[in-house]
DNA sequence: ACTAAATGATACTAATATGGTATCTTTTTA
DNA sequence: TAAAAAGATACCATATTAGTATCATTTAGT
């Protein structure tokens, strides 16, 4: 099975957000972050510029600007990286559509699948930045 | 989000096995779901085949042939049927890979997601298709 | 034996998602 | 005013998903 939880523009903004939270004092250039974590600049550029967007990060332009959190790490949650980046976390739909599952709204699978999904929003949601760091001094 | 639990041939793999377990007297040839279902008729019968490979269905060559279920309704599971179209469910890869995590085995991140995965796999395994009929009556 | 109705096998195609590149513009500071 | 940064945007490569097309083989019934 290929469909992840977590894609790859997701886990490098993991990745980048840990790397900034740890090392909050500075104004972090996309370039430094290239450095560090090996990461395609273009795609982590664009991966930034999408957080700067949807207001996890705040951009400094100019020479001497950057990247810096504009939202504490223990409030930065899986759930929302995940939707910036693969949009709304939804792992179903009904299974017998329109026109073929008579009572969609009693739908014995579409319950289940829904109950798994609920599951995952729940676990996702606890898991913050902050959390990630607890045990890992370094990324 | 695009990255579904299920796909579209195990959707239709559903259907189908879900249809015949409740008309199990008959030996099923694929133009006859085609008809109930609506599944474009190359595709399913490229799914039926497959699961006739996986020993989930019996098949019958020649005139008058067709599928018939050889495992019972309350054996199949979804589990199941998600590893034959969509091979072994995983839903992660530790997202912070060799080179930059330093304590793999240690990752809380990793956790985490293993036990979501796990508590997937667990509902998945308990959904019979047996427990998919037993209340509706029709698919 | 012949034909129609079925599956078996297999190769091809189209659409979409993912994982990037490339390039040009704008802003800021030294 | 030049260098170093981000902003915007269009493009490209690959993989996966979803589906088609075709020909060969088997079998039942006449």
């Amino acid at each position: 099975m290929k469909g992840k939880l977590i894609t790859r523009d997701t886990d490098y903004a993991v990745r980048a957000l840990c790397f900034m939270a740890i090392n909050e004092e500075e104004i972090m250039p996309v370039d430094k972050l290239v450095e560090e974590l090996k990461i395609p600049r273009p795609f982590l550029r664009k991966i930034m510029q999408m957080l700067n967007k949807k207001g996890i990060l705040h951009s400094y332009k100019g020479k001497g600007g950057g990247f810096a959190l504009s939202v504490s790490p223990d409030r930065i949650f899986l759930t929302d990286l995940i939707e910036v980046f693969q949009g709304p976390l939804k792992l179903n739909e009904c299974i017998f559509k329109k026109n073929i599952c008579p009572n969609i709204n009693t739908c014995p699978l579409k319950k289940r699948i829904d109950k798994i999904e609920d599951y995952i929003k729940t676990q996702l949601q606890s898991i913050s930045l902050h959390s990630l760091l607890e045990k890992n001094s370094k990324i």
